[in-house]
DNA sequence: CTAGCTTCCCGAACCGGTTCGACAAAGCGA
DNA sequence: TCGCTTTGTCGAACCGGTTCGGGAAGCTAG
């Protein structure tokens, strides 16, 4: 079933095959006509490998994800699906690459042997040793989210400080005094990664603006460490009325734990923070958020990199998303009195 | 940087440079190691393409997945993940396909393009057409989940009848004598989706086994979808003490629906299910439920796989899963009696 | 009738690896 | 010293496509 055979049975060479089915050159309308058959009869494709051997492209988008070891989040899996789906648009599959303690061997199979036309970076640091790599060898790529110095760059990323002042002052403005920040893992803090830091700008930025009295947290991906989060606050400080999160993973357990030490949300305390919305209205009440566009963002970054392949000189572009505050039913006024049952608003 | 390229630089032909590097024939230790600083000092890789085309095989494994319309659930995330460790430690890569509505067109890329050494299908229904596809064809795949006549075949997949059984057992034996069966949605379980099917079997059958009064229902994959479905239940029959849920996405809508409705849980109802551990430790109480072993099925699926590519004529193996009811804080004797808050047991 | 242009197709080279058969050099026993 | 095996390397063919240059046939204009 390869171009020799259909070329055999419709009569003609294999080149006349190959312009017939790509059109690159005009064939005329009764060869076209004859291979056409014999195609559809042997239900014929060409090799991808072979093809991708001959032209240089793999038609293929590298997806480098971090490894299991850190807990998906819900955002992320929103992500990868948005990504795949807007891939198989542009006519490009989409090859998964965990980018795990062992970054260099994922690495050297994507670009070293070249199984991609390009890549989508996740989960990004401030200072990431495989963003300059890229940029050194001129590698087509996006990353989901900005390093320190992201000029020239592609990128989609969400304005996370931008986020997390919003937050504050939403909480500023309902009256709260003492604000908990509940961040992502140390281990993730320390090794630069760019919405832990940059969250964690805008939280003592606003906060200082507002003159709140405020503590910060690092949490482990996962309900247990939200829950024993919770009791660090309300320990270090039991006035604190309210706290924001990066941290989509511990939300279950920052719950259960302002339950537990007997807080009931809004009426005595208010959660809110960044996180896809499908995930902020899983939790009960239904988490005011600035809500993730995993899908968008998924979207965006195939756009920008097959701009990129298909325009090797188009100046770089990028997206730096800000979506509104959702109000939803996790926070409220300060200080528990009758009015605090009303909600201030709902978007649907 | 081609093989040529190494050859020339080394003094060698090409070929002795490509068995230098695979080891299929002896080559002398010096040339050896000429031909090795070489490829060092110009950081040669062979490239995937090339390598798949001359030996026909591509060293990558599809993994089908559903397409983002039907909303994704943690487990599936912590799979996919798992997949792609497990692969990566045998050598291969993985190429994401979302079979949607146009299963066809991506079933083409995969197979008729050659593009994947074998596959490893999601969510799969009783009578699968993709599955007898691949079957005729003997292409190489695993399918998570088995259709209904799974002889032959090489699948993981969880054992929902059991699985739920366990669950009505589980109730029954505390008390509950009217339960409610929270199924995936309608249309999956119309178009024959394998769990859903097989799952609502076992509630069927545990139910008259223990002669519980009961009625079963389909709910969208979202918290909305499980608020909405709570209403019903209780709409439907106020007495109903307890329910069963295959249904991770509408967990937390579920339990929301239970609040709303004045319901505590445990003590006046008791919630169970097939949930993965991680997704039933993020709502309160925490989920007693059949744990969905999600990362070591994807671990089971690429060994199986590998297993076929490596040796095509193994007769093929399965694994049936039956993981045990973790017992959490979600259910509890029927009847509020003082003893209702004394939980029966936990897991850690 | 022939020069000049299209139109349409063919053959050959190439992409970058793998693999097979052959062959030269070296080793070894008779 | 001759014949035989072993060891190490090479050249060529092949995998299945794409692409370029050129040539034959058909048509038009001079």
């Amino acid at each position: 079933m390869n171009i020799g055979e259909i070329a055999r049975r419709a009569g003609v060479s294999r080149s006349t095959v190959s312009y017939a089915l790509s059109g690159k050159r005009p064939v005329s309308k009764d060869t076209r006509r004859k291979i056409q058959q014999v195609v559809d009869e042997l239900g014929y494709r060409p090799s991808a490998s072979a093809r991708a051997l001959a032209n240089g492209r793999t038609s293929t988008l590298g997806l480098v994800f971090p490894p299991a070891g850190n807990h998906y989040t819900g955002m992320q899996l929103d992500f990868i699906g948005s990504v795949v789906e807007a891939a198989a648009a542009y006519d490009y599959d989409v090859l998964l690459s965990p980018s795990g303690m062992d970054s260099d061997r994922s690495f050297q199979r994507l670009l070293g042997e070249r199984r991609v036309d390009g890549a989508i970076l996740m989960e990004i640091r401030l200072e990431d040793d495989r963003v300059d790599h890229l940029a050194a060898l001129d590698f087509p790529s996006v990353t989901i989210g900005r390093t320190a110095r992201p000029e020239g760059g592609r990128w989609v990323a969400l304005d996370h400080t931008a986020l997390v002042q919003a937050c504050v002052h939403h909480l500023a403005d309902l009256g709260h005094r003492r604000v908990a920040f509940v961040n992502r893992p140390e281990q993730l803090l320390r090794a630069g990664y760019e919405s832990a830091h940059r969250g964690l700008d805008g939280f003592t930025k606003a906060a200082a603006e507002r003159g709140l009295t405020v503590r910060t947290y690092c949490c482990g991906d996962d309900a247990a460490s939200g829950q024993s989060c919770v009791q660090r606050i309300l320990h270090d400080d039991p006035a604190t009325t309210a706290l924001v999160t990066l941290n989509e993973a511990a939300l279950g357990g920052l719950y259960r734990g302002l339950a537990q030490a007997g807080r009931h949300v809004p009426r005595d305390f208010s959660v809110t923070g960044v996180v896809a919305g499908r995930w902020a209205e899983t939790v009960t009440p239904q988490l005011t958020a600035a809500d993730v566009p995993a899908a968008d963002m998924g979207r965006l970054a195939v756009e920008l990199l097959v701009e990129r392949l298909d325009h090797p000189d188009a100046p770089p572009r990028h997206h730096l998303l800000t979506p509104p505050i959702s109000l939803r039913a996790s926070t409220g006024p300060s200080g528990a009195t009758p009015e605090a049952d009303t909600r201030p608003g709902t978007t649907p």
